[in-house]
DNA sequence: ACAGAAATTAGAATCATTCCATTTATTTCT
DNA sequence: AGAAATAAATGGAATGATTCTAATTTCTGT
Protein backbone atom coordinates (compact mmCIF):
# COMPACT_ATOMS: atom_id res chain seq x y z
CA UNK A 1 0.00 0.00 0.00
CA UNK A 2 1.53 3.09 -1.33
CA UNK A 3 0.86 6.40 -0.22
CA UNK A 4 3.01 8.35 -2.81
CA UNK A 5 1.98 8.57 -6.49
CA UNK A 6 3.70 7.70 -9.50
CA UNK A 7 6.30 9.98 -10.39
CA UNK A 8 4.18 10.89 -14.03
CA UNK A 9 1.05 10.98 -12.29
CA UNK A 10 2.22 12.72 -9.56
CA UNK A 11 3.20 15.92 -12.01
CA UNK A 12 0.21 15.53 -13.82
CA UNK A 13 -1.47 16.29 -11.08
CA UNK A 14 0.69 18.80 -9.63
CA UNK A 15 0.63 20.71 -12.85
CA UNK A 16 -3.35 20.74 -13.60
CA UNK A 17 -3.95 21.94 -10.30
CA UNK A 18 -1.40 24.70 -10.27
CA UNK A 19 -2.56 25.44 -13.89
CA UNK A 20 -6.02 26.33 -12.23
CA UNK A 21 -4.69 27.85 -9.07
CA UNK A 22 -6.01 24.96 -6.77
CA UNK A 23 -3.50 23.94 -4.05
CA UNK A 24 -1.74 20.22 -3.98
CA UNK A 25 -3.07 18.39 -0.89
CA UNK A 26 -2.78 14.97 0.80
CA UNK A 27 -6.41 14.32 0.18
CA UNK A 28 -6.60 15.08 -3.50
CA UNK A 29 -3.58 13.09 -4.45
CA UNK A 30 -4.59 10.25 -2.65
CA UNK A 31 -8.40 10.08 -4.02
CA UNK A 32 -6.71 10.40 -7.62
CA UNK A 33 -4.23 7.40 -6.66
CA UNK A 34 -6.71 5.26 -5.63
CA UNK A 35 -8.77 6.02 -8.82
CA UNK A 36 -5.39 5.57 -10.50
CA UNK A 37 -4.67 2.23 -8.92
CA UNK A 38 -8.10 0.27 -9.25
CA UNK A 39 -9.57 1.04 -12.48
CA UNK A 40 -13.09 -0.29 -11.23
CA UNK A 41 -14.85 2.52 -12.03
CA UNK A 42 -15.70 2.90 -8.12
CA UNK A 43 -18.25 5.14 -6.69
CA UNK A 44 -17.63 7.97 -4.39
CA UNK A 45 -18.11 5.57 -1.51
CA UNK A 46 -16.05 2.91 -2.80
CA UNK A 47 -13.62 5.87 -3.03
CA UNK A 48 -13.94 6.81 0.31
CA UNK A 49 -13.49 3.65 1.39
CA UNK A 50 -10.38 2.96 -0.11
CA UNK A 51 -8.66 5.99 0.83
CA UNK A 52 -9.47 5.73 4.55
CA UNK A 53 -6.87 2.93 4.42
CA UNK A 54 -4.65 5.75 4.02
CA UNK A 55 -6.00 8.78 5.41
CA UNK A 56 -8.39 7.03 8.25
CA UNK A 57 -9.71 11.00 8.98
CA UNK A 58 -10.96 11.94 5.92
CA UNK A 59 -15.03 12.91 5.36
CA UNK A 60 -16.86 11.98 2.48
CA UNK A 61 -17.41 15.37 1.86
CA UNK A 62 -13.94 15.49 1.23
CA UNK A 63 -14.19 12.93 -1.41
CA UNK A 64 -16.68 14.56 -3.22
CA UNK A 65 -14.69 17.93 -2.97
CA UNK A 66 -11.17 16.14 -4.67
CA UNK A 67 -13.34 14.42 -6.83
CA UNK A 68 -15.05 17.90 -8.27
CA UNK A 69 -11.58 19.45 -8.46
CA UNK A 70 -10.26 16.59 -10.62
CA UNK A 71 -12.89 16.71 -13.02
CA UNK A 72 -12.73 20.08 -13.29
CA UNK A 73 -9.14 19.28 -14.17
CA UNK A 74 -9.72 16.75 -16.44
CA UNK A 75 -8.38 14.04 -14.94
CA UNK A 76 -11.25 11.94 -13.99
CA UNK A 77 -14.57 11.55 -16.03
CA UNK A 78 -17.72 10.95 -14.44
CA UNK A 79 -20.06 8.16 -15.68
CA UNK A 80 -23.27 8.08 -15.03
CA UNK A 81 -25.53 5.10 -15.51
CA UNK A 82 -29.11 5.29 -14.83
CA UNK A 83 -29.91 6.40 -11.43
CA UNK A 84 -27.12 4.61 -10.28
CA UNK A 85 -24.17 6.63 -8.14
CA UNK A 86 -21.78 8.56 -10.26
CA UNK A 87 -19.00 6.38 -10.99
CA UNK A 88 -15.52 7.90 -12.10
CA UNK A 89 -12.80 6.80 -14.24
CA UNK A 90 -9.38 8.20 -15.15
CA UNK A 91 -8.95 6.81 -18.65
CA UNK A 92 -8.77 9.97 -20.49
CA UNK A 93 -8.69 8.93 -23.77
CA UNK A 94 -11.82 9.39 -25.49
CA UNK A 95 -13.95 6.60 -24.82
CA UNK A 96 -17.21 5.02 -24.27
CA UNK A 97 -18.89 3.04 -21.43
CA UNK A 98 -20.00 -1.00 -20.94
CA UNK A 99 -22.42 -1.16 -18.56
CA UNK A 100 -23.07 -5.53 -17.81
CA UNK A 101 -26.55 -6.11 -16.53
CA UNK A 102 -25.38 -9.16 -14.97
CA UNK A 103 -22.38 -8.54 -13.10
CA UNK A 104 -22.91 -4.59 -12.67
CA UNK A 105 -19.54 -4.37 -14.17
CA UNK A 106 -18.27 -1.43 -15.95
CA UNK A 107 -15.87 -1.78 -18.95
CA UNK A 108 -14.21 1.15 -20.87
CA UNK A 109 -14.68 0.98 -24.74
CA UNK A 110 -12.21 2.55 -26.82
CA UNK A 111 -13.17 4.86 -29.56
CA UNK A 112 -10.92 5.66 -32.24
CA UNK A 113 -10.77 9.01 -33.93
CA UNK A 114 -12.70 7.95 -37.04
CA UNK A 115 -15.44 6.77 -35.21
CA UNK A 116 -15.75 9.44 -32.74
CA UNK A 117 -16.05 12.29 -35.80
CA UNK A 118 -18.36 10.05 -37.80
CA UNK A 119 -20.83 10.40 -34.03
CA UNK A 120 -20.27 14.41 -33.80
CA UNK A 121 -20.88 14.79 -37.75
CA UNK A 122 -24.80 13.24 -36.35
CA UNK A 123 -25.35 17.27 -34.78
CA UNK A 124 -27.29 19.05 -37.09
CA UNK A 125 -25.75 22.96 -37.78
CA UNK A 126 -25.76 25.12 -34.91
CA UNK A 127 -25.01 22.41 -32.79
CA UNK A 128 -21.26 22.36 -30.66
CA UNK A 129 -20.97 19.83 -28.50
CA UNK A 130 -17.64 20.01 -25.77
CA UNK A 131 -18.90 16.45 -24.62
CA UNK A 132 -19.91 13.33 -26.16
CA UNK A 133 -21.62 10.27 -23.40
CA UNK A 134 -21.67 6.94 -25.14
CA UNK A 135 -22.70 4.26 -23.03
CA UNK A 136 -23.63 0.50 -24.03
CA UNK A 137 -26.14 -1.70 -21.40
CA UNK A 138 -26.32 -5.46 -22.15
CA UNK A 139 -24.40 -8.99 -21.49
CA UNK A 140 -20.85 -9.09 -21.05
CA UNK A 141 -18.30 -11.64 -21.48
CA UNK A 142 -17.98 -14.39 -18.94
CA UNK A 143 -14.30 -13.47 -18.43
CA UNK A 144 -13.94 -9.93 -17.49
CA UNK A 145 -11.02 -8.87 -19.33
CA UNK A 146 -11.96 -6.71 -22.57
CA UNK A 147 -9.73 -7.06 -25.75
CA UNK B 1 -57.53 20.26 -22.86
CA UNK B 2 -58.61 17.28 -23.98
CA UNK B 3 -58.80 14.23 -21.83
CA UNK B 4 -58.65 11.49 -24.62
CA UNK B 5 -55.58 10.41 -26.53
CA UNK B 6 -55.48 10.68 -30.44
CA UNK B 7 -57.11 6.67 -31.62
CA UNK B 8 -53.65 5.85 -32.78
CA UNK B 9 -51.45 6.89 -29.50
CA UNK B 10 -54.79 5.26 -27.34
CA UNK B 11 -54.51 2.09 -29.16
CA UNK B 12 -50.79 1.83 -28.75
CA UNK B 13 -50.92 2.20 -25.54
CA UNK B 14 -53.97 -0.29 -24.99
CA UNK B 15 -52.35 -3.26 -26.76
CA UNK B 16 -48.82 -2.28 -25.37
CA UNK B 17 -50.43 -2.89 -21.77
CA UNK B 18 -52.64 -5.76 -22.65
CA UNK B 19 -49.57 -7.69 -23.98
CA UNK B 20 -47.78 -7.40 -20.63
CA UNK B 21 -50.90 -8.22 -18.47
CA UNK B 22 -51.41 -4.53 -17.11
CA UNK B 23 -54.44 -2.66 -17.06
CA UNK B 24 -55.46 0.33 -18.83
CA UNK B 25 -55.80 3.35 -16.43
CA UNK B 26 -57.15 6.34 -16.72
CA UNK B 27 -53.72 7.29 -15.11
CA UNK B 28 -51.50 5.80 -17.51
CA UNK B 29 -53.84 6.97 -20.64
CA UNK B 30 -52.94 10.60 -18.93
CA UNK B 31 -49.52 10.23 -18.20
CA UNK B 32 -48.48 9.15 -21.74
CA UNK B 33 -51.18 11.89 -23.18
CA UNK B 34 -48.91 14.42 -21.19
CA UNK B 35 -45.61 13.05 -23.00
CA UNK B 36 -47.05 13.02 -26.23
CA UNK B 37 -48.37 16.47 -26.09
CA UNK B 38 -45.37 18.66 -25.16
CA UNK B 39 -42.59 16.72 -26.61
CA UNK B 40 -39.87 18.61 -24.16
CA UNK B 41 -38.39 16.16 -22.32
CA UNK B 42 -39.88 16.64 -18.81
CA UNK B 43 -39.29 15.73 -15.31
CA UNK B 44 -41.43 13.72 -13.17
CA UNK B 45 -42.08 16.60 -11.26
CA UNK B 46 -43.01 18.29 -14.46
CA UNK B 47 -45.25 15.67 -15.39
CA UNK B 48 -47.33 15.46 -12.11
CA UNK B 49 -48.09 19.54 -12.58
CA UNK B 50 -49.45 18.62 -16.02
CA UNK B 51 -51.23 16.01 -15.33
CA UNK B 52 -53.11 17.41 -12.26
CA UNK B 53 -54.96 19.69 -14.48
CA UNK B 54 -56.86 16.90 -15.23
CA UNK B 55 -56.88 14.60 -12.86
CA UNK B 56 -56.06 17.10 -9.81
CA UNK B 57 -55.67 14.10 -7.40
CA UNK B 58 -53.26 11.84 -8.94
CA UNK B 59 -50.41 11.48 -6.88
CA UNK B 60 -46.40 11.77 -7.42
CA UNK B 61 -46.01 8.19 -6.55
CA UNK B 62 -48.64 7.24 -9.15
CA UNK B 63 -46.49 9.32 -12.22
CA UNK B 64 -43.53 7.31 -10.98
CA UNK B 65 -45.78 4.36 -10.94
CA UNK B 66 -47.27 5.10 -14.52
CA UNK B 67 -44.00 5.90 -15.72
CA UNK B 68 -42.05 2.89 -14.77
CA UNK B 69 -44.87 1.03 -16.57
CA UNK B 70 -44.71 3.33 -19.58
CA UNK B 71 -40.81 2.63 -19.96
CA UNK B 72 -41.74 -1.35 -19.35
CA UNK B 73 -44.12 -1.23 -22.40
CA UNK B 74 -41.04 0.44 -24.64
CA UNK B 75 -43.81 3.28 -25.20
CA UNK B 76 -41.45 6.48 -23.44
CA UNK B 77 -37.31 6.53 -22.79
CA UNK B 78 -35.69 7.68 -19.97
CA UNK B 79 -32.98 10.50 -20.70
CA UNK B 80 -30.28 10.30 -17.96
CA UNK B 81 -28.17 13.63 -17.89
CA UNK B 82 -25.61 14.13 -15.38
CA UNK B 83 -27.31 14.10 -11.79
CA UNK B 84 -30.21 16.11 -13.41
CA UNK B 85 -33.51 14.53 -12.11
CA UNK B 86 -34.87 11.67 -14.83
CA UNK B 87 -36.27 13.02 -18.60
CA UNK B 88 -38.92 11.37 -20.24
CA UNK B 89 -39.18 11.01 -24.16
CA UNK B 90 -41.95 9.04 -26.39
CA UNK B 91 -39.72 9.47 -29.23
CA UNK B 92 -39.32 5.50 -30.33
CA UNK B 93 -37.21 5.85 -32.53
CA UNK B 94 -33.33 5.46 -32.61
CA UNK B 95 -32.21 8.70 -31.41
CA UNK B 96 -29.32 10.64 -29.00
CA UNK B 97 -29.80 13.71 -27.18
CA UNK B 98 -28.67 16.87 -27.16
CA UNK B 99 -28.53 19.11 -23.87
CA UNK B 100 -27.92 23.04 -23.99
CA UNK B 101 -25.34 24.26 -21.29
CA UNK B 102 -26.80 27.43 -21.82
CA UNK B 103 -30.91 26.95 -22.12
CA UNK B 104 -31.07 23.40 -20.41
CA UNK B 105 -32.70 22.34 -23.22
CA UNK B 106 -32.60 18.92 -24.36
CA UNK B 107 -33.55 18.05 -28.06
CA UNK B 108 -33.65 15.06 -29.85
CA UNK B 109 -31.05 14.17 -32.46
CA UNK B 110 -31.81 11.44 -35.05
CA UNK B 111 -29.58 8.83 -35.47
CA UNK B 112 -30.13 7.10 -39.36
CA UNK B 113 -29.21 2.98 -39.25
CA UNK B 114 -26.04 3.31 -40.72
CA UNK B 115 -24.09 5.21 -38.02
CA UNK B 116 -26.43 3.33 -35.52
CA UNK B 117 -24.77 0.37 -37.06
CA UNK B 118 -21.05 1.97 -36.94
CA UNK B 119 -21.79 2.77 -33.51
CA UNK B 120 -22.55 -0.33 -32.33
CA UNK B 121 -19.68 -2.19 -34.34
CA UNK B 122 -17.71 -0.36 -31.27
CA UNK B 123 -18.04 -3.21 -28.92
CA UNK B 124 -15.19 -5.81 -28.82
CA UNK B 125 -16.48 -9.66 -28.93
CA UNK B 126 -18.08 -11.09 -26.27
CA UNK B 127 -20.34 -8.18 -25.67
CA UNK B 128 -23.76 -7.51 -26.63
CA UNK B 129 -25.61 -4.29 -26.23
CA UNK B 130 -29.75 -4.29 -26.18
CA UNK B 131 -29.40 -0.50 -25.17
CA UNK B 132 -27.51 2.31 -26.29
CA UNK B 133 -27.23 5.99 -24.87
CA UNK B 134 -25.55 8.23 -26.61
CA UNK B 135 -25.71 12.60 -25.54
CA UNK B 136 -23.82 15.28 -26.27
CA UNK B 137 -23.49 18.51 -24.17
CA UNK B 138 -22.82 22.05 -25.18
CA UNK B 139 -24.04 24.86 -26.92
CA UNK B 140 -27.50 24.71 -29.37
CA UNK B 141 -28.79 27.28 -31.94
CA UNK B 142 -30.55 30.56 -30.64
CA UNK B 143 -33.96 29.54 -32.17
CA UNK B 144 -34.60 26.61 -30.68
CA UNK B 145 -36.18 24.75 -33.58
CA UNK B 146 -33.97 21.44 -34.72
CA UNK B 147 -33.73 20.65 -38.79
C1' DA C 1 6.78 33.02 11.13
C1' DC C 2 2.41 35.66 9.71
C1' DA C 3 -1.65 37.00 7.29
C1' DG C 4 -4.90 35.75 4.05
C1' DA C 5 -6.84 32.40 1.14
C1' DA C 6 -8.20 27.83 0.24
C1' DA C 7 -9.28 23.18 1.77
C1' DT C 8 -11.05 19.94 5.08
C1' DT C 9 -14.31 18.46 8.34
C1' DA C 10 -18.74 16.77 10.61
C1' DG C 11 -23.10 17.10 10.47
C1' DA C 12 -27.35 19.02 8.80
C1' DA C 13 -30.15 19.77 4.75
C1' DT C 14 -31.89 18.67 0.10
C1' DC C 15 -34.37 16.35 -3.16
C1' DA C 16 -35.36 12.70 -6.53
C1' DT C 17 -36.95 8.40 -5.99
C1' DT C 18 -38.73 4.24 -3.62
C1' DC C 19 -41.29 1.82 -0.25
C1' DC C 20 -45.34 0.64 2.56
C1' DA C 21 -49.88 -0.04 4.12
C1' DT C 22 -54.43 1.20 2.85
C1' DT C 23 -58.04 2.28 -0.31
C1' DT C 24 -59.96 2.08 -4.87
C1' DA C 25 -60.54 0.37 -9.54
C1' DT C 26 -60.46 -3.32 -12.85
C1' DT C 27 -61.00 -7.95 -14.25
C1' DT C 28 -62.68 -12.56 -13.73
C1' DC C 29 -65.82 -15.97 -12.38
C1' DT C 30 -70.36 -17.60 -11.66
C1' DA D 1 -75.02 -8.32 -13.22
C1' DG D 2 -72.69 -9.15 -8.63
C1' DA D 3 -68.94 -11.03 -5.82
C1' DA D 4 -64.31 -12.39 -5.27
C1' DA D 5 -59.70 -11.83 -6.67
C1' DT D 6 -56.10 -9.09 -8.35
C1' DA D 7 -53.78 -5.01 -9.80
C1' DA D 8 -53.24 -0.10 -9.35
C1' DA D 9 -53.47 4.34 -6.97
C1' DT D 10 -52.72 6.93 -2.91
C1' DG D 11 -50.32 9.70 0.89
C1' DG D 12 -46.89 9.71 3.70
C1' DA D 13 -42.76 7.98 5.51
C1' DA D 14 -38.13 6.31 4.35
C1' DT D 15 -33.92 6.17 1.60
C1' DG D 16 -29.70 7.53 -0.13
C1' DA D 17 -26.61 10.18 -3.07
C1' DT D 18 -25.13 14.60 -3.05
C1' DT D 19 -24.69 19.44 -1.46
C1' DC D 20 -24.44 22.96 1.90
C1' DT D 21 -22.83 25.29 6.15
C1' DA D 22 -20.07 26.97 9.68
C1' DA D 23 -16.02 26.01 12.15
C1' DT D 24 -11.23 24.43 12.01
C1' DT D 25 -6.98 23.34 9.77
C1' DT D 26 -3.57 23.73 6.21
C1' DC D 27 -1.16 26.18 2.44
C1' DT D 28 1.26 29.94 0.18
C1' DG D 29 3.38 34.22 -0.55
C1' DT D 30 5.70 37.91 1.80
Amino acid sequence: MKLALPETEHNRLKHALKSRNRRPTRQRSCVYGVILEKRDHPTADDIHLRVREKLPSISLATIYNCLDTLVECELVKQVHLDRAPTRFCPNRNPHAHFHCRVTGQVYDVNLDDERLSIIEKTLPDGFTADTIELSFIGQGPKSDTIS
